[in-house]
DNA sequence: GTCTATAATTTGATAGAC
DNA sequence: GTCTATCAAATTATAGAC
């Protein structure tokens, strides 16, 4: 892993626990044993370095989801494996969705992470779109911003309660 | 209005906004009019300040929601009042839920700050579940959970992409 | 209750050597 | 690519006067 891929990786862990103010340079180099000034050749500022992490991030989970039909070429409810990938982060990363919790914070955040943020959930509401449509639901727009809103509440519901059984029963069905 | 009152509505405002590392006490004496050794006086140490400021916004919360039983007997749904109190916060404040903001960042929180944010969303859940019940659902703990999740969710998915009607297309009824 | 003054630390960022 | 050195600003907090 290069200088630049750990420095992103350390970025994404603090950022997931605790927001975008929850990183420094100093500290990001710290852990991967570099100066901060180093961290200013890989990135110039620190907006762009958050920039670049939900970019990058954007582009990790989309790529882990595949797509809707080739899920159910396989058989598999892509709304599932959609909702998995959620369950994932929250059971084995044990840490937010970084743009659900960038989201939140938006109003705040340099205008190039908000775009990638906001990148983030059009690319997952189209998605969710066409996965609800080929499920042949009547209301495939109005389904995906809702399954994506629940996601995203229950896991920082879960989070913040310490107890991820409030996912489980978020998304489990009537 | 206090001294006291100002520094936490002006406190709110920018948690609301940006989350706890979006304000400072010298921000905050400065919009009042004094000085930021005098909100030490108000508030020994910022931990102090966020944790008053999440008890009194979920005092405030609960208060205005009143009780399911209130409702039902005026004929209203209580699940319909409580989703018009989150769609006033997003539509007329144009900020986030402060609880729904300081839960995703959490992990990163002072602990005194982090349990009253518990405590927010555990009485939420307690009203959710009586307004379930009392609506005649065979799963008011389920419900309760979903309830809260797709408002907080939907909320920040809103914000984020700076559109309202994702909030209303989710709290549509399918 | 509010002030001045100040301490101690952290932060994002830059200049210039190697 | 990484370093040393350094800067200007911001932050939380305290001591002590009024």
């Amino acid at each position: 892993m290069s200088k630049k891929e750990a420095l992103l990786k350390a970025a994404e862990n603090k950022v997931r626990l605790g927001g975008y103010s929850n990183f420094s340079f100093r500290e990001l180099a710290s852990e991967i044993g570099i100066k901060s000034a180093s961290v200013h050749y890989h990135f110039p500022t620190k907006a762009d370095l958050g920039a670049e992490l939900a970019h990058q991030y954007t582009n990790a989970f989309l790529n882990a989801l595949g797509s809707p039909s080739e899920h159910l070429a396989n058989g598999k409810n892509p709304i599932e494996v959609y909702t998995q990938l959620f369950r994932s982060a929250l059971l084995f990363d044990k840490k937010m969705c970084l743009c659900g919790l960038l989201g939140a914070e938006s109003d705040s955040l340099p205008e190039k992470v908000r775009f990638e943020v906001k990148r983030f959930f059009n690319q997952n509401l189209e998605w969710l779109t066409e996965a609800h449509l080929a499920n042949g639901e009547q209301q495939p727009k109005h389904a995906a911003i809702q399954t994506v809103s629940l996601l995203e509440g229950a896991m920082m519901i879960s989070k913040t309660l310490d107890d991820n059984s409030y996912f489980e029963l978020a998304t489990q069905p009537a």
